[in-house]
DNA sequence: ATAATAGGGTACCGTTTGGTACAGAAAGAG
DNA sequence: CTCTTTCTGTACCAAACGGTACCCTATTAT
């Protein structure tokens, strides 16, 4: 196990990066200074640094974290939306749900990170890790609204792509100070005339 | 009209901001320095200063000019796409044509800058005007392919948002280093089993 | 006790940042 | 020609940046 010689650590590790996550979150990562972070966390300098390494490796900490706890979220809301057509609907309705809670005005920290920091720094890479992810996630969901043997048809793909792209671009326009009302477009879409063909992907 | 007194300046505005918009595209704001905007543009700082004001406001510029340009764009793709329901698959083709150009790749100056700047610089507000024209201008190609007397129906704001916001997250994925061939999902969404139904908006 | 180890906190480092003062150069106006 | 106006370009500024040296303190091991 952990030796644990010498002085223990006066803060909680998993704690500072909870609340670095979610300053990251509002602000980006050029925008967020070193001092900043200090004042955020409640750590100085030094221990930050001895901990974390540099504010790039930090950022690439926060960022890994991010991308396992947005996953299980998509996990879970899949599986709270059941199967079906029906569980489709239900699923982007519970998506924008929590597109329109308060964390959620800020867009996702993923989205964010893959526009700002574009082949400078590590965010990139994640990037696509979590698009992957979150596609795939998208696809069990549709594949399980489809007839069977129809998996690995085009039709899959294409309403696969169709909805993680529409995911996306949700969470860009919540991030740019949409009124959650005048966008939530799913309740409108769902509405009894275009239910069934709505939905197409 | 204009006095034209004292030494007539050596470099081209419109030149310089063009140039200076793709590099902001490229990079975004934080991660572009003034040193950077002088080598690119070939304008000394004094100069730039002088003509452009602040960073903040040659970033404004900049923005303000693109704005003009990619509304004109769509414009001009729904004029050439035509009227009905091909009218909207035909512009979604054009579309991602562009999304898949070399300047496509960059995504979109307007999500980047709004996904960036969130509250703390006038980036902020044209991205809510863009955001506003641009679903103005999806909303006509919408309604040409409605039977008339739906203009304002529920189906047809529905349909525009959701077209509105899967062409937001196309960029963002184009942004996010995305494949062009795999995530081009127009072409599988229309193939001739799901066309008509597919592009439910 | 005492040595060894590791975190806390101050004060500081060199660099880079956005922004400017100032002197020289090029144009029109009288 | 000379005065005024405007742009060019060097050289520079204070402030903020990311990052660290160093000393002190708290803990475990012997």
């Amino acid at each position: 196990m952990d030796a644990a010689i010498g002085r223990p650590r006066l803060f909680d590790e998993e704690a500072v990066l909870a609340k670095l996550t979610d300053l990251f979150w509002r602000q980006g990562y050029g925008q967020t200074s070193m001092t900043e972070i200090v004042r955020i966390s409640g750590v100085h300098k030094p221990s930050l640094y001895r901990t974390f390494g540099t504010k790039e490796q930090l950022f690439a900490t926060v960022l890994r974290r991010y991308l396992a706890e947005r996953i299980a979220m998509f996990a879970a809301l899949i599986e709270q939306a059941g199967p079906g057509v029906e569980g489709v609907h239900r699923f982007v309705e519970l998506f924008e749900v929590d597109a329109i809670s308060e964390r959620g005005r800020d867009g996702c920290l993923m989205v964010m990170a893959s526009n700002e920091l574009r082949g400078t720094l590590p965010g990139y890479d994640f990037s696509k890790i979590y698009r992957r992810q979150m596609r795939e996630q998208i696809r069990t969901l549709i594949v399980r609204a489809l007839p069977e043997g129809e998996a690995d048809s085009a039709i899959a793909q294409a309403r696969t792509d169709l909805l993680t792209t529409y995911l996306l671009g949700l969470q860009v326009i919540m991030r740019s100070g949409a009124d959650p009302r005048s966008t939530n477009t799913s309740t409108l879409c769902m509405s009894p005339s275009t239910r069934g063909k709505a939905r197409c992907a």
